[in-house]
DNA sequence: ATGAGTGATTCCGATGAATGAAACACAGAG
DNA sequence: CTCTGTGTTTCATTCATCGGAATCACTCAT
């Protein structure tokens, strides 16, 4: 590592450059697209070099690079913005677009009927990620961003989402809790346990939050086949929150997306595609 | 090549591979995810590098590269479908989900009013693409997909888009256009001129075509300040069109899309933000 | 003007990550 | 059994990648 063997004279600039470590390309473009999030849209090639971890001369070659693709856009100030390419072939993701573009009718007409957020969600790993919200445009505000992550400990369709996940992952998360982080009526890691429990027995989560703002929610398992591939939940202030009548309303959507899912599975796989 | 050069005995068995020509490994990735299209979402290790132009084995080492960041994931038998990671990180493109969240509360109470077809969409080079689709069950099939390309010169969103569109866009389309390619009542190129200075009069599109199905559209232009930055629509069966309806819904709509954004930009640019 | 400061860009030698033909393993079909 | 088609591993070769330093571009305070 030391490179005190550039022995007598240092008459050689040392230019060369040695890659930081075995680090494949495409890890460090992701680590530059890594770099964006919800609060820093727009990144200046410094920033994107700091943020990123990754030394400016380099950035900028993988940020070129990225541009010449599409997966980044050029702003007219020279920063950097995720570009449409990746929104393009994002949409191809089965678990994300393609569930969401079965879903999304179903959704409508939940909303229609609430007018209140509508949430779909799926598990990546060790969180959830928010395919899609409906909101209106006078409703209360909430946190959750599509396309952006929320845990599973929390959140109705995190539960949801929790519940019916492999034991792994729920040991893993109920090892990983720390009390406070659940929603009201949820202290212990034991309360946790019991509440999936009771989730997987009534195949639907009841959430009440007070933290930022009063919110209560209820969220139901989508299901392609056997499995649950989503959660689909209504978010509302708890105010006037009509539990009687939100509760049937989310499983019963939930149940028709599922029912809908199954038939699109099955006319798909029957006959040769392509 | 002849390989008769392998001269006196082929006592070397000639392993080495040559890097195909100056290829950046960012741009064989993405040749990768651009094997995917709606009708292939799921690809075999075959496909993709048969599809991507790119050898076997160099396809199976990009591609798990791809797993590893998540931009990819592998199905229990094997093939790649698109993954999560993509959809969040262009869920910050600005031009994609950042114009549709602020456009989505909009386009639902348009689509809670007319119960047809709305579409939001921008443009890229020559192309439109389609941002947001929100459509009833009972809706009549569209083919436009969300996060797929469209043509300009046809279709009420591409039409408005190309009518704002910087004069060499303008030209390059009008240059290339065949006739026939365009909506009922466009024939020629000079028929298109005249049509997309019509548009920028009216600052809104109607569009008929009975190509594969009777459709009626209106669309107009969604602005950040002066700049047209996306095309809202509303397409609907023809029968029972109720085009003096449609038309100042839609342009109210895309209007009120536009304010917002205006205060919004106002809201981010002024104060010193992180 | 002058200089200081910031950020984007170019240069370029050294080097190791990327490359792909070939070999291998396995599966199903004929 | 052979044959065709998979996915996978190996490995000698080499060219694309790497990043420190120099350069350019631009702003702002003096």
């Amino acid at each position: 590592m030391n490179e005190t063997q550039s022995s007598d004279g240092g008459l050689a600039p040392r230019r060369g450059g040695k890659p930081a470590e075995g680090q494949p390309v495409i890890d460090r473009a992701f680590a530059l697209l890594g770099a964006f999030d919800s609060d820093h849209r727009a990144l200046s090639l410094a920033e994107l070099a700091q943020r990123s971890g990754i030394p400016r001369s380099s950035a900028l070659r993988l940020a070129r690079s990225l541009v010449h693709v599409g997966a980044l856009e050029r702003l007219d100030d020279g920063r950097y913005v995720v570009g449409l390419r990746l929104l393009e072939t994002a949409s191809l993701a089965p678990r994300g677009h393609g569930l969401r573009s079965v879903a999304m009718p179903y959704m409508e007409d939940l909303f229609h009927v609430t007018r209140q957020h509508v949430l779909l969600a799926v598990r990546d790993q060790h969180e959830a990620l928010l395919i899609e919200r409906l909101s209106a445009l006078d409703a209360s505000p909430v946190a959750y961003r599509v396309g952006g992550r929320l845990p599973l400990t929390s959140t109705g369709v995190g539960l949801v989402l929790l519940a019916f996940a492999p034991v792994a992952v729920q040991d893993h998360a109920i090892g990983a809790f720390e009390p406070g982080q659940g929603p009201d009526g949820i202290g212990t890691a034991a309360d946790l346990r019991r509440m999936l429990a009771e989730v997987r027995r009534g195949d639907h989560a009841f959430g009440r939050q007070s933290h930022p703002w009063p919110l209560n929610t209820v969220a139901a398992p989508v299901r392609d086949g056997q499995e649950v591939v989503a959660a689909l939940s209504v978010v509302a202030p708890s105010t006037g929150f009509a539990e009687a009548g939100y509760g049937p309303a989310v499983r019963a959507t939930a149940r028709a997306i599922s029912r809908e899912l199954e038939e699109d599975g099955r006319r798909a796989a029957r006959p040769g595609h392509a």
